[in-house]
RNA sequence: GCGCCUGUAGCUCAGUUGGAUAGAGCAACGGACUUCUAAUCCGUAGGCCGGGGGUUCGAAUCCCUCCAGGCGCGCCA
């Protein structure tokens, strides 16, 4: 619709060129947009005020021309008009509204769903923690954003990996076999201090225990390196298993887990810094090795093999980003915690020295997260383990109010999650909002169906029976739809379709308190039921977007 | 010191990549259930969009500057 009314004001702005009115060559790229106001008609056109300072007129005198010369079709347009600074507004006729429903009918459970992804392959890597500890309530947020993105991105049309990075190598590992190590033999009766920069977490002796009940006292004579590192590796593959159940509890699911170790193991990490030196953008200095990064848009040059021989976490992050675009992903997008936004201008400059176009990789930073309880922080340390895992919040508040809290926020924005007002099913917690409305137009649905009145199809309701202006508010909220679903894609932003959420839900509830749906006028009922329908298709299919469920019932 | 993010109603946040009179929800106050779910609705009140400059037909939105909060500035990951 908007794209054919800007159609026809290009038109009328050639028309009004050839006849003289108007000098500009040019056509500036205009907007059509649905005005705020709904007193400001169905859609509004900015195109007279742009063109007012090139031709020296009044942006008013140059919209009367354009819509002197406008044709329309009369019967999508009601009327327009000339308003404000200059907008030009347009009235359209109810039936092109009607339209929606039909469309949305025929698309279901795809309502929404567009190509401007073309098929295009893209990766949304995220969560990605290290796998020395349990989830907390941050990583709750990076991945009910990445899983949104992904759904959103998919929806887009576009052919979506998800894919968590497992950073299982360094010092990080280390300790955290050292720390079940030292469990181990403290539980086997030896008296050994704990040291300060090792995991403290209780799940520590968790895995500890489960030592000794698979492998008994072995390692109580064995070699410590030796014992170390198998229990490193014991430690990880136990505490991923635990993320992993962790995440699909909230609903997440990746197709892949991707292994730092493995880019290792298979000479990646030595070829991507070959290809590197090949290209001179490596040098050597104090006995390291360097990238130039600084070439690239980076603050400093950055060490890639340290002194000891060892190599930095960047030098797998080039090996891994070079990875993934010769899996043919076109486009890369990393969720990561915004304390680690310093690293952006890092990578980027890699992306950079390898000639790939600046989109091709897109960061979202997701910022912190605080716990609160009742408006009280709750003390949250990594050091002594005093923390409240993912899996407790999601236990206590459940994976749809998590979700939706984290997911009507903008990413860049810190958020305050309060445990108590997450857990209370109540006004304070918008998700039942969304929720309630989908399961009262269930019930109507269902009340319905008790009455005799069966789900009409488009073809057997007479749309002028919608003609409050309530309903043609709601059929104009749903064809939004499809616009804010690509608009959420093309940004990241997973909360605008919250956002949308609410504001539709917020109609509905409205008109459900104004209007009965189920009258004793057949055709009103009928009409006003697939109405009702219509709502629902567009709030099952905006929820699991979100990953959150729609309820029958509540 | 440098860089990034944030600052909008008492609180939590939107504000469609510069548009018309800045919007929701919660909290407060006053109303609405013999009628499809009151986890709902209706009404009232609440604002120098952090401050100050600039850009233009037009700024919460873009630029500069200052203030406040957060986070980064490792041969850690």
């Amino acid at each position: 619709m908007k794209e054919l009314v800007k159609k026809k004001l290009g038109e009328a702005f050639l028309e009004c060129r050839k006849e003289g009115i108007l000098q500009s060559k040019n056509m500036p790229e205009f907007a059509v947009e649905v005005p705020r106001n709904r007193g400001h008609g169905d859609l509004a056109a900015n195109l007279a005020m742009l063109l007012a300072k090139q031709e020296k007129k009044p942006p008013k005198e140059i919209a009367k021309a354009l819509i002197s010369r406008l044709t329309h079709d009369r019967n999508i347009v009601e009327k327009t008009e000339i308003a404000g600074p200059g907008f030009i507004n347009f009235y359209l006729k109810s039936n092109v509204w009607h339209n929606v429903l039909k469309d949305i009918e025929k698309a279901g459970a795809s309502y929404g769903a567009s190509d401007i992804g073309k098929g295009e392959k893209i990766m949304v890597e995220f969560v990605s923690a290290n796998p020395t500890g349990p989830l907390h309530i941050g990583h709750g947020r990076g991945a009910a954003v990445g899983d949104a993105v992904a759904n959103i991105l998919g929806f887009a049309g576009y052919s979506v990996e998800k894919e968590y990075y497992i950073n299982d190598v360094g010092n990080q590992m280390q300790n955290l076999g050292k720390s079940v190590y030292i469990r181990y033999l403290q539980l086997l009766k030896q008296d050994i201090v704990f040291p300060d920069d090792l995991y403290r977490g209780d799940y520590i002796f968790d895995i500890a225990k489960e030592v000794i009940l698979k492998h008994g006292k072995r390692f109580l004579d064995a070699d410590e390196d030796e014992a170390v590192t198998f229990l490193t590796g014991f430690a990880s593959k136990h505490i991923l298993n635990g993320i992993a159940g962790d995440l699909e509890a909230f609903g997440v699911h990746f197709e892949n887990w991707f292994s730092e170790k493995e880019l290792f193991d298979n000479g990646e990490v030595g070829e991507s810094i070959e290809h590197f030196k090949k290209k001179g953008l490596f040098y050597d200095k104090d006995n390291a090795l360097w990238f130039q990064s600084t070439s690239f848009g980076d603050d400093k040059d950055r060490v890639i093999v340290k002194d000891n021989g060892n190599t930095t976490y960047f030098a797998s992050d080039i090996a891994y980003h070079m990875n993934k675009f010769k899996r043919g992903f076109k486009k890369v997008i990393d969720i990561w915690g915004a304390d680690h936004h310093g690293y952006v201008p890092r990578i980027r400059s890699v992306l950079k020295a390898l000639e790939l176009p600046e989109d091709a990789l897109h960061v979202i930073l997701v910022q912190l997260v605080s716990l609160l309880r009742d408006g009280h922080p709750v003390a949250m340390s990594t050091r002594s383990g005093e923390f409240v895992t993912l899996k407790e919040v999601i236990d206590e508040v459940g994976k749809d109010a998590a979700r939706f809290i984290f997911l009507t926020r903008r990413s860049d924005a810190q958020l305050d999650f309060d445990l108590g007002v997450a857990k209370k099913q109540s006004d304070e917690n918008p998700v039942y909002y969304v929720q309630y409305a989908h399961a009262r137009i269930c019930s109507i649905i269902s009340f319905a169906e008790e009455k005799g009145l069966d789900l009409p199809a488009f073809s057997a309701i007479k749309t002028e029976q919608l003609s409050t202006p309530e309903e043609t508010g709601l059929i104009k909220k749903l064809s939004q739809f499809p616009w804010v679903v690509e608009g959420s894609a093309r940004t990241c932003e997973p909360h605008r379709i919250a956002t949308y959420l609410l504001e539709l839900v917020g109609q509905f509830h409205s008109y459900y308190n104004k209007h009965r749906v189920i009258t004793d006028q057949q055709d009103l009922s009928s009409a006003r039921l697939y109405l009702m329908n219509s709502i629902k298709t567009v709030l099952k299919n905006g929820l699991s977007l979100l990953g959150v469920s729609s309820p029958q019932k509540m």
